[in-house]
DNA sequence: GTCTATAGTGGGATAGAC
DNA sequence: GTCTATCCCACTATAGAC
């Protein structure tokens, strides 16, 4: 236990780490200390350096963070009212971890972009997993895929647009309005208009 | 003219880089060789150094920024063929800057969200300023002061999180839905529903 | 004021003792 | 396999020549 233990430290301080102040500004020996791990353990674990850490760490905990967000979703039976209910629920967990904890990957996402490859990759992946799961769900209440689909891409995007807005002003208020045009989209989409 | 020149070309170059690759990933030796300026002349021109250098591209272009967008939204009479429009403008350039060249503040508003004060009020501030501007055009549409201001909010957070989306996936189709489902959002808002 | 050289710090990565 | 010491490089910042 003590060797995958040392490992599982070290990916879980990564992942703090990069979620809060991205790929660039973390420094693996902050991420060593934080695990309470030695410098030498990354590269034993981790051989690729800090872009195999960093792909593996947006791969889990963004895998992770679909399944936590699909399971707020399921947790209350009206998709209307889930919608309103999981953006709040967003909204009370960011400002309770002090508007540093948002979305796992957001950040790097944008940081690595447009300088290196092998993460953009790692990071459009679960996006589109992402995407593809919320489809699913939407589709339990929308006839026509395709809307499924738009509905799906416009939750996680006025969620990542939401958690950049509000972790600046350091306030609750963009996920809650977030949560409400979210659910409104989905109405105007179950919805018979004039 | 040859001094404030450098002094432009120097922020100039600054805007670039922190735009395309964020805060921590971008040097000031890099910024003074992209704009053909001895290194000397930033700490010159912005004795505060790199964080002085970055609040003041982060006020600067987010203002240009703003100005350009309601340009945009301006150009079409009408508000849902326009927010359509805008967005298949915004996701048309994009693809033509081989996706890098997005929102000039985002990636830095989450890389500085919880480890720089000063350079968070100035995101902040600047995303602020831009929903004000918003909910006084979506004003000329719509009745209520609260509708315009939750859409004002929510086209700025859809088009954080659709840059994000289509930064990732190097593909213009997340911005297109995310016009047509800011239309969607207007057109509920403008429109009796049974 | 313009520019260069360098100090001082922290980064990623590695070698090698144990 | 675990851990430490160190290398080399890039960074921010500054001192000082011109």
């Amino acid at each position: 236990m003590g060797q995958s233990d040392t490992r599982t430290r070290i990916q879980g301080a990564a992942t703090v780490l990069f979620r809060r102040n991205g790929y660039s500004a973390t420094g693996l020996k902050r991420i060593a200390a934080e695990a309470d791990a030695p410098f030498g353990s990354i590269y034993h674990f981790f051989p690729g350096g800090k872009q195999q850490l960093a792909e593996t760490t947006i791969r889990t905990s963004g895998a992770e963070y679909g399944r936590m967000v699909l399971a707020l979703l399921d947790s209350v039976p009206d998709p209307v009212e889930s919608l309103v209910h999981a953006f709040e629920a967003a909204a009370d967990d960011l400002a309770a971890a002090d508007y540093a904890d948002a979305c796992p990957i957001g950040t790097v996402a944008l940081e690595v972009a447009s300088s290196n490859e092998v993460l953009r990759v790692a990071t459009a992946e679960v996006f589109e997993e992402w995407v593809g799961t919320a489809t699913r769900w939407f589709g339990r209440w929308v006839a026509e895929p395709k809307t499924a689909h738009s509905l799906a891409y416009s939750m996680i995007m006025m969620l990542e647009g939401a958690f950049m807005l509000s972790r600046a002003a350091r306030d609750p208020k963009p996920l809650r309005v977030a949560g409400r045009s979210m659910a409104e989209l989905l109405r105007a989409a179950t919805t018979q208009r004039s």
